[in-house]
DNA sequence: ACTATAGCGGAGGGATGCCTCCGCTTGCAA
DNA sequence: TTGCAAGCGGAGGCATCCCTCCGCTATAGT
């Protein structure tokens, strides 16, 4: 046990022993993380494999399934979000919130990994989801308690709310932007509550 | 000039004209718009005349290109879009707008498609994004003037956010409904205002 | 009933992706 | 330096999908 310094979630997964293979690893990983942004996870594992200048068979290696790859890539991105909600926690409450609700949204990395998975039944990921929500739950109950965020919305509720945002398309990034902040103004509490 | 009693879009798209051919291009039409809403449309075309109960030559007969299918479907859905629209009109300002989008995002057929073809650059698309923009604005716009909605937000921004949370994910439909509100909420005039 | 022909369906060739297997290469410890 | 195991990479078998082509079927008009 012993949650450490920080709780880091295993990220870990094995990473190999020697230093040439453990290039090899990492540069999958990006080239993972690249692909499954912006094609999901159903990208071609010959083309990320060719992106991080590696063959095929070192992939399968590393990573025996596409499961494991796509939980590679999504447990790298949880711990980000995880950092941030840190971060955040120094902020006036309402403001705390948005920006690690941006994080979200703008670490494009996993942004369709991060929405499909929030369905998907998998044990490995709901472990790792737990430990997001964890994360961020503090930050929205916070906001409740200071009577910025309505009593009537889940954290879960917001969060689908603000995924799917992620993964629509907008003209720009002030669009998105924009967006964002009307859907959170919809969770704001109001005058009248 | 002429608009007839109702727009209606050209959907005919060339039905052809023996009985059998007709009943053939219907179900191919009923197939792709099932296969559409849950796969994307990147969906297998053999899957989808399989489904139809067809050989996979009959469907290339009718749509001789994957576009002319997914076209096929979305001027379809848009235009049961606008006919909601009209039929939302009788209502009261928000009412009317909250109808209309809550068809939007219940008909599920093609979720996907239609948020896929918000950015297409394709010019065929573009002329029935703007019926259905025609078909929309004035609702949005009567919420404005009622004082209902917020002036600093755009019919545009409003039906990019709802078309996201259309294609999240969600636990069960009260859930959806209920982010759908929430989100509105944020569209929806202040008191402040 | 008859027949011309619109329409049917699926075999099959080409492309791509998945994944395994195994002979070659190379980092590292002695 | 040397030896060897960890690690490499891609050929190739299998599956799936795309799309074309053409011999067969069944509709609709006479």
């Amino acid at each position: 046990m012993v949650s450490e310094t920080r709780p880091a979630l295993r990220v870990d997964v094995r990473r190999p022993q020697r230093a040439d293979a453990r290039r090899n690893f990492d540069a999958l990983l990006a080239a993972a993380r690249d692909a499954f942004s912006t094609k999901g996870t159903e990208a071609s594992l010959e083309d990320i494999a060719r992106q991080a200048g590696v063959g095929i068979g070192t992939l399968y290696r590393n990573f025996p399934t596409r499961q494991d790859l796509v939980r590679a890539v999504y447990l790298g991105e949880i711990e980000e979000l995880c950092l941030a909600a840190e971060d955040a926690a120094d902020l006036p409450p309402w403001e705390a919130l948005f920006t690690w609700l941006r994080r979200f949204v703008a670490y494009a990395a996993t942004k369709r990994a991060i929405y499909e998975s929030l369905n998907r039944e998998a044990a490995e990921f709901s472990e790792a989801r737990e430990a997001m929500y964890a994360a961020g739950t503090p930050l929205f109950e916070r906001a409740q308690e200071a009577g910025e965020a309505r009593k009537d919305v889940s954290f879960d509720d917001m969060l689908r709310m603000v995924s799917g945002l992620t993964a629509a398309g907008f003209v720009d990034d002030e669009q998105r932007e924009r967006v964002l902040r009307i859907a959170l103004d919809g969770v704001r509490a109001r005058a009248a509550d």
